[in-house]
DNA sequence: GAGTGGCTCTGAATCGATATAGTTTATCGA
DNA sequence: TCGATAAACTATATCGATTCAGAGCCACTC
């Protein structure tokens, strides 16, 4: 182990002393010394100082955590999966609000969030998982039905899926995106517009872009941008619309959301037939568009309607402010961290989402 | 312990299978079986298939990291200490982008960033500091210099305090608050300011509110909110103004920062002696006090100016764009990460800042 | 043919605590 | 005065792995 002695004076030096140090000096069993700690109406109160006196006179730290792990079988962690670099979860506001909830309710139970090293999608992150020394998971994985579910069911741990497929059998906590997406869509269609776009979520490391006819159904099936693909389509759909006109834009994720989206809002609004209506499947993507509009002198809502989703804090911060799908993300993040903490057995919740109008969206253009 | 059994099949239930059962079912000591999966050049290839393969058909999850890391000593986690509830820290950008930084780092080192549960100013947080399993701490409380510290030292592990006070003998991070908020004072200042005002961070959960003359030096003298108000106290003083006539506004750590910024600019901006330049400690609270100036039709940088602090997003995002105190965040989380990862000797590191001169600050205006 | 070295594999000790099942002594009611 | 009960402590096994120091065996060298 890593030898963290110190220096005592003279030429002495020592390790870290343990309970059993801490035993002998005061002449009682370990067992006395862990009750000291842990179960002080096992011990006279008068020894119970005599003890912890000398544990501190001997510099002793306490209770070592992982021992303590190791025998009682509980490490009093939970650990966060994530299939995405670290650097990009904490600057992704929908997932931070997601982890605001998570995190409040496991700061009240006393349980600490460890943020496990990303896990790449070629390696399973097999060996992350398998090294975390803690009580149970949260993925938060776009794709969650592949290896790296499988990586989680071998720890033989209790997990919760955010936002993940069908899977069955599991805790798991998400929204419908589908019909979240749908009654996006459709407000737009309700408001007149005819000539709609996507921006599509970068996540999941597969573009979508093209025509939506040309984006295949097959692994996208169970990642959130899947989801809402196929609520857009169902709206466009059933509004007798031909989605092959919808154009798609996505791309992987090589760059910041709203960049992303000013870029992919501008490809969108330099076609010939330019599209009144945008369905942006994030806020981060929404204002991006709305920027790449600004830059155009394109008014929204005048000529282009604009919906976002999530209703992050970005939404009501740019300007127009965003119509959009408001999902209660710390809601979502303190149910995931109730039924792990609960020991839930398998459940499937889903929340409410709610289409929050604002101004980004109007009545579409005259012909 | 937690006991996961799972159902085989008749009425035979049994636990999660050890290392041990490894062993015995493929007829091999312990040792070898670890070494399987920890030394593979300990073993014949042959045999090591063997051992896997029989792990898989018992459901063996590997070597337990909880019982790897009592025997290692190292668990592969950093824990990170924070003062204030949890939720909290989700909604910061400026701990979000030093966060970011940090995890990017120990990312890539495969280590996990485990976020204990927030330390409570009054029980000194000793419990969770000494519950944790981890390797090493990151603290990035405001207060560094108290009990929480003396906790910390206890615990007998390395640690690094990120924007804490002078503490000798400990890795340290931060920037020099001090000159760089000197600095900006100077700035407006220098643009014919003479009428300043400061709205000071909400951190510390010690209201600095009143006059400057006022707000006591003694228990703030180690917090970065105290040391950014020696700066612009240096500053104003150097310009022979008197340092009493400078409000100071602040209160306790009650509502969002933005909002609160907003309140206390507006406080400031309905004074009989409206001030025509106001010191923000921070990004969000001058994008507050922006918020309130336009509220009241005051022009900014016309009639006010005001300069923040850090140099997150917001400073960018916000009309007109902040003159503000570029501090490098992710840089400081990289640096405390890789202290730790490192495992540095007591080492102080203060990184540069800058003043960034945008939008928000222009000549004051004429009597 | 003894000596050397490399490859596989093993046995026992160890990491630092907690749980379980006592043992001893004092207290108390009948 | 006896048995029962409670209070204060203890001895030992155990949690699930890794480390260390070899043992056995074979090939190869001089």
């Amino acid at each position: 182990m890593i030898d963290h002695r110190y220096w005592i004076g003279q030429d002495v030096f020592v390790t870290t002393p343990t309970l059993a140090d801490v035993a002998e000096a005061v002449g009682v069993s370990r067992t006395t010394v862990s009750n000291a700690y842990n179960r002080p109406d096992q011990l006279s109160a008068e020894l119970r100082e005599r003890i912890l006196a000398a544990a501190a006179g001997l510099g002793y730290p306490g209770p070592d955590p992982v021992a303590r792990g190791l025998r009682r079988g509980r490490t009093g962690m939970f650990g966060l999966v994530y299939d995405q670099p670290l650097s990009y979860l904490f600057t992704d506001p929908a997932i931070l609000a997601f982890m605001a909830g998570m995190s409040g309710v496991w700061d009240d139970a006393g349980v600490s969030l460890a943020v496990l090293p990303s896990l790449h999608p070629d390696d399973a992150g097999t060996s992350v998982l398998a090294a975390a020394g803690v009580d149970g998971f949260v993925s938060i994985c776009d794709v969650a039905d592949d290896s790296r579910v499988a990586a989680l069911v071998t720890r033989r741990l209790p997990f919760v899926t955010v936002d993940a497929g069908e899977s069955s059998g599991r805790c798991r906590v998400g929204i419908d995106d589908r019909r979240a997406s749908a009654d996006a869509t459709r407000h737009l269609l309700d408001l007149g517009h005819r000539r709609l776009a996507v921006v599509a979520l970068p996540r999941g490391r597969r573009a979508l872009t093209g025509s939506a006819g040309t984006a295949r159904p097959g692994p996208e099936r169970f990642t959130v941008s899947g989801a809402r693909l196929a609520g857009i389509r169902d709206a466009v759909e059933a509004a007798g619309l031909p989605w092959a006109s919808v154009p798609v834009q996505s791309v992987a994720d090589l760059e910041p959301p709203r960049p992303l989206g000013r870029r992919l809002g501008g490809l969108l609004l330099d076609r010939a037939e330019r599209p009144t209506g945008v369905v942006a499947m994030s806020d981060e993507l929404a204002a991006g568009v709305l920027d790449a509009a600004a830059e155009r002198g394109v008014e929204v809502p005048g000529q282009l309607s604009v919906v976002g989703f999530d209703d992050t804090p970005t939404a009501t911060s740019v300007s127009p402010a965003l119509t959009t799908v408001h999902q209660p993300l710390a809601a979502k993040g303190q149910t995931a961290a109730r039924l792990l903490l609960e020991g839930a057995p398998a459940t499937v919740i889903r929340l409410p989402t709610e289409l929050r109008v604002r101004a980004s969206t109007g009545p579409a253009p005259g012909p």
